[in-house]
DNA sequence: AATACGGGGGT
DNA sequence: ACCCCAGTATT
């Protein structure tokens, strides 16, 4: 027996006492589980509950989502970010659909086999929805044991990626694992926050080694974070008999799949007009005249930061081919809201749009 | 082992 | 400004 069991019944306790009233929490079919796991990956529990709400709105089964059109997927998705979820949840339907009647699995190998679904969604599928002993291991979880084990070393290190996955493994009791998952989950949401552990109202003070040494904000250990490069990058407005040219990202990479003003990365020693016409010589083949510029927006991502510089273009002269993009169209303002595009393009339709017109600007080379 | 991948909110 | 979030896939 070690000095300080994990107190299962204490965490028990609490979490039914404490436990939040989530979307998904009414309900543990393994879809909706699968769904609200990829929406909360990365991204808060504030931040994902409408977009839940409506996705299961529109999309109430694996059945519906298969069928649905990628773009109507991308759309729910617009404005919660790492896109390639949203596609992967996409493809995983259609793959459920396909290879497994439309029933999600219940064993380990199939679903991880499901794009977007790695070892914990896998571990909250099966544990939330089907009652089996996987644990997970999210943000929530590594810090709570970190703590709770006294783990420093880096958090991003292999080797205590392995500690902290047998840790949560000890820890999970064979009855019961999805509610006791969720409570340690929840207990990292709620109570052991990054600065502030909360170790006076936490069930698992008694036998907590971070506590006990009181270097619980210290933990986890992070590496230092990289400095993020700033790019400025161009995009142009290019209008044509009341109608704004925009193009769709190909599926890979960056925002994939998305819609967009067309324009790209601005090179050393390089005007942004410069760079506005020959991004979209590479990309669609055609040449434009660039006139007035009209937006700045600057916008943080993970790893950079961008100033998006938006200029009103003309159409000069070729006939658009895909080069660099999926799709274009060419769209009246009012059907902008039809199409998913990145938080920065947003903006500028926001402001594009914002008498309910477009604003007059001369058309001049 | 390191990096790509969004956006929002807290401090 | 920096940190972090119910991580996964790729290199």
């Amino acid at each position: 027996m070690p000095p300080h069991p994990f107190p299962t019944e204490k965490l028990r306790d609490w979490f039914r006492k404490n436990k939040r009233d989530l979307p998904w929490r009414r309900d543990r079919r393994p879809y909706s589980v699968w769904v609200s796991e990829i929406m909360l990956q990365q991204t808060r529990v504030d931040q994902a509950e409408g977009y839940y709400r409506r996705f299961m709105e529109l999309f109430p089964d694996v059945g519906a989502l298969a069928q649905a059109p990628l773009d109507q997927v991308l759309k729910a998705w617009e404005g919660l970010g790492y896109y390639r979820r949203a596609l992967h949840l996409h493809q995983g339907a259609r793959l459920v659909r396909q290879d497994h009647g439309g029933e999600i699995p219940s064993d380990y190998n199939r679903l991880i086999q499901i794009p977007g679904i790695g070892r914990s969604t896998a571990g909250a599928i099966l544990s939330l929805a089907f009652n089996r002993p996987f644990p997970i291991l999210d943000g929530n979880v590594k810090r709570v044991l970190s703590r709770f084990y006294h783990i420093t070393r880096p958090l991003d290190q292999s080797e205590t990626g392995k500690t902290l996955w047998q840790k949560a493994a000890a820890v999970l009791p064979e009855k019961k694992p999805g509610s006791f998952n969720e409570a340690l989950m929840e207990l990292g949401a709620l109570i052991c926050l990054p600065k502030d552990p909360g170790c006076a109202r936490c069930p698992l003070r008694k036998g907590c080694q971070a506590r006990i040494k009181g270097d619980a904000t210290e933990l986890p250990v992070k590496k230092p974070a990289k400095k993020i490069p700033h790019f400025d990058v161009t995009a142009a407005v290019i209008r044509k008999a009341g109608k704004i040219l925009i193009t769709r990202r190909p599926e890979k990479g960056l925002l994939g799949g998305l819609w967009e003003f067309p324009g790209g990365k601005q090179q050393p020693g390089e005007t942004l007009e410069a760079c506005l016409k020959r991004e979209i010589t590479e990309e669609l083949a055609i040449e434009i005249t660039v006139g007035e510029p009209f937006l700045q927006v600057r916008h943080a991502y993970s790893h950079f930061k961008i100033t998006l510089h938006t200029f009103f273009c003309r159409h000069r002269k070729g006939r658009i081919q895909k080069i660099g993009i999926q799709d274009y169209r060419w769209v009246k303002p009012e059907e902008l809201n039809h199409y998913a595009f990145p938080r920065a393009d947003r903006r500028v339709i926001e402001r594009l749009t914002e008498h309910g017109h477009l604003p007059f600007r001369p058309q001049r080379g």
